[in-house]
DNA sequence: CGAGGTCGTTAGCTAGGATAATTAGCGAGT
DNA sequence: ACTCGCTAATTATCCTAGCTAACGACCTCG
């Protein structure tokens, strides 16, 4: 295993960030196929966000995962046919609207996180230790990546 | 196999897999955003593949990707239509087409590898040396999961 | 030769990203 | 108090990228 253990060089570092993007996007597109969902996965990870960070505006939920406001509006307008959100006016302003996810939406996110990340259990359940917490490590720094690089 | 101190509970595991499937997805999107390509991710994923895996039938493509038939036509087109591969008759099997990568395809390949892991590796130069190691190795295992579930 | 299977393509659907342009509402400056 | 500029949200349109269904071309085998 090289590279790791020591400080990594620029080249190392490439070719790791390299091989990491690989397999990120091979990883993600594995995921989509292996949960198809109803909803598709960029509305379901709006809705876990409308839940995770209370009721918001359309605007907000752009802002923090990253999309346009047209697409948080086309999204917003699927959960909200489905059900699984409603809409309110702001009294407070007239142009915004509060989201804001319903019990429909809970469950449903409930059990979509269940049979979701049966597939990577699965996986996991198949590796050693070391790799298992390796991949939650990574995971957990990944978060805080992304976090960090929102602002 | 397991059995080494630190064995996560089913639960714990669950717990786990989730947030790497949304760590997985959010820095995918994250990365697609990031290194905007005038072909689209999956094109140029198969356009690697196609590097990688010498030439190849648009079904083979298919079969490696994990897409369907009509996807691989779709995609081929594109980078045949971008010069970056060509297609040839199979003189054995008159309904089959050889796929391969030109010149032009490597050079284009090679540059966007370059611009699309910049990101990444900009953001791994500032983490820990032993986050970058974590994810190294996650990058890793990934790939060896990755490898394994498909046949 | 004909039947059935495979390869590739075409047509049409959906999701999810983007931009550009429009509408509505807020607030500040004169 | 009115207008101007900014922001919020929507609408319309375009793109990539997955899918299925259906089809013609071709191979294989009885």
């Amino acid at each position: 295993m090289k590279g790791t253990g020591a400080t990594a060089t620029a080249e190392e570092l490439t070719e790791q960030a390299a091989r990491l993007r690989l397999a990120v996007n091979r990883m993600a597109r594995r995921l989509r196929q292996e949960a198809p969902t109803e909803i598709g996965p960029a509305s379901i990870a709006a809705l876990a966000t409308i839940e995770r960070s209370g009721p918001l505006t359309p605007s907000e939920l752009a802002r923090i995962e990253r999309i346009r406001r047209p697409t948080a509006t086309r999204v917003l307008a699927r959960l909200t046919e489905a059900g699984l959100v409603t809409r309110t006016a702001d009294p407070e302003d007239g142009r915004c609207a509060i989201v804001q996810i319903t019990p429909a939406g809970r469950r449903t996110l409930k059990g979509l996180r269940r049979r979701k990340t049966a597939y990577l259990a699965r996986t996991m359940r198949e590796l050693p230790d070391d790799d298992v917490a390796t991949l939650a490590r990574a995971a957990e720094i990944l978060e805080r990546v992304l976090e960090e690089g929102r602002e």
